[in-house]
DNA sequence: CTGAAAGCGCTTACAG
DNA sequence: CTGAAAGCGCTTACAG
């Protein structure tokens, strides 16, 4: 069965290529009779035809397409709503936002090459090799890229040490002077892992505190040595790098016969959906995602436009508290 | 900053298009001296050369794109995980999976239109229409299509059914007699949950056991006046639709005082991470994700290379025992 | 108001 | 062993 074309459609209501390409996109200024128009509409659908995408962005000289590309661990519902509004965004421009789950970079380059999308929106910072090569092939790149140095210096780093920060700061302010951070034995997040580690610490320094007994778990399982390492060295209460993190502890503190928040007090980061059933319910660092989003998208259509971004909003990310701490 | 095109390779090493062409993509039966593969590869690298996506894709008449197509809801770690599965087996075959979160059939129609993929691949249903027009454009259509009658005829409803039956089964073994089932208010998981209450209330007609009590809860906050209603009916365990909603219902029990399992069972669907630490550990059912995963990738590559689909695996799903029930 | 024609960048049968 | 040329399906400046 041959593929349907926009010369079909011409010959089957009985005008140019021209006058069927005029028609079904709507070009401004283009005069056609209103029957020749029905006429080509009720051929195209008769004949059930889709414009093929390849000759479109071909001509075109660009695509429709928007990669967002995600790091290579469970996202979770934070940035999965994220997604959604940045697909909504784009979508009031004609722009398709298409996910792409991150491994390495050579999967990233062939996949770029394979789509040469747009634009590429990076959730997770690009490594700068690969930001390099995608600019260079005409690809706008948005979202952090990795500094060269390990200090972390762009936005992307201190919006991650912010949340730090701010766990370390209603800690702090409920009379804790000796925080354990537990982070997950998964390396892949080291990145975002260390920025916001970074940030506790500093946090701490500021108030004289300690430097924070760190340790890792796994998730998903009860962090009972966890508990019972960092309880027993006097820590009164862990920052946990994420919600799921903080599950772990939780359980583990179950396990361990630690009561939360009395002797052991708990704070995650995401405001996933567990965070409010979860035994006791959790308090956490709650990121505004929709204005992030709503950034993300500004920064793509701003990029499309040969327009500056404007920088990153202020971070806006909050405490919701519970009762874990 | 005009595009780099092959032309450019060719006059930067000397050679013509062809050669050009030839080289790069290593085709078989090319013989190029080594030394003229050195300067085109040279050429390229120097000068970023990445080749059209789209001119390649009109030229062979199809890309390399395969989108999937998930439900517009959080799909959470298990699904993750299978798409993981997938984009791996496709990528042996030189395919690429971009995933595309499905909001209604104007926007996926937009899209496939605006991609024309090889394959689209459908974790959840498609509208009979949608995927008629698909194929009609040459898109192959891989997983279930809603069927037209509402009893839900397809191996996609016969494997959620039976998720339904593996919970009623492991409840009644336990010598409980009236079951609830507790679902979500989402409205948009209506035929998954559906299903799986078909698969139920089959289950516990089978076994001479009472209807079971249906109640919705909103996620991610305490089922409590869920659990409240469903005990007072006599309901001593609970069916929930997924974990999620399984985690309410137990959050619901803690806050109305009502033990769990001796009072009231629990078991959920998808053995998230969540399962595990939950207080108590949730009692759940799992899927055999890499065994659909690799299902789904088996079914594109048949229906690329025009070979008939195996069935559905016999699905494999089973209890995983915890406390909760 | 409508059509003939060029050209986007690639691959590949064909000729040398 | 290498190159000139056709053609994939579209859009759009141009001519009528």
């Amino acid at each position: 069965m041959p593929r349907v074309t926009s010369a079909d459609i011409a010959r089957a209501a009985g005008v140019s290529r021209t006058t069927v390409s005029y028609v079904l996109n709507d070009t401004p200024g283009a005069s056609v009779s209103d029957a020749t128009r029905q006429r080509i509409h009720a051929a195209a659908e008769r004949l059930g035809y889709a414009p093929s995408a390849a000759a479109r962005a071909l001509r075109r000289g660009r695509s429709d397409l928007v990669v967002a590309v995600l790091p290579d661990w469970p996202v979770g519902p934070v940035v999965e709503g994220l997604l959604d509004h940045l697909t909504d965004a784009l979508a009031a421009r004609g722009l398709f936002v298409l996910v792409h789950h991150h491994r390495d970079s050579r999967a990233l380059a062939d996949l770029w090459r394979a789509v040469t999308p747009l634009a590429v929106v990076g959730l997770a910072p690009f490594a700068p090799d690969d930001a390099r090569a995608m600019t260079r092939a005409g690809i706008r790149v948005v979202g952090a890229v990795e500094p060269a140095d390990a200090a972390g210096t762009g936005d992307f780093d201190a919006s991650q040490r912010g949340i730090g920060a701010l766990q370390a700061g209603h800690l702090a302010a409920a009379g804790h002077t000796r925080i354990g951070y537990v982070t997950t034995d998964d390396p892949r997040l080291g990145r975002f892992a260390e920025a916001r580690l970074a940030g506790l610490r500093a946090a701490c320094a500021e108030r004289g505190m300690a430097e924070p007994a760190t340790v890792a778990v796994r998730t998903g399982e009860p962090a009972t040595a966890a508990v019972r390492s960092l309880s027993g060295a006097g820590v009164t209460a862990v920052a946990a790098y994420n919600d799921e993190v903080a599950l772990a502890v939780l359980a583990g503190a179950r396990e361990a016969g630690v009561p939360v928040p009395s002797r052991l007090a708990v704070i995650g980061v995401d405001d996933s959906p567990g965070a409010r059933v979860a035994a006791p319910p959790l308090t956490t660092v709650a990121q505004p995602v929709a204005r992030q989003a709503e950034h993300l998208a500004t920064e793509v259509l701003a990029a499309l436009d040969g327009r500056d971004a404007p920088p990153w909003p202020d971070d806006g990310a909050r405490v919701v508290v519970r009762a874990s701490a």
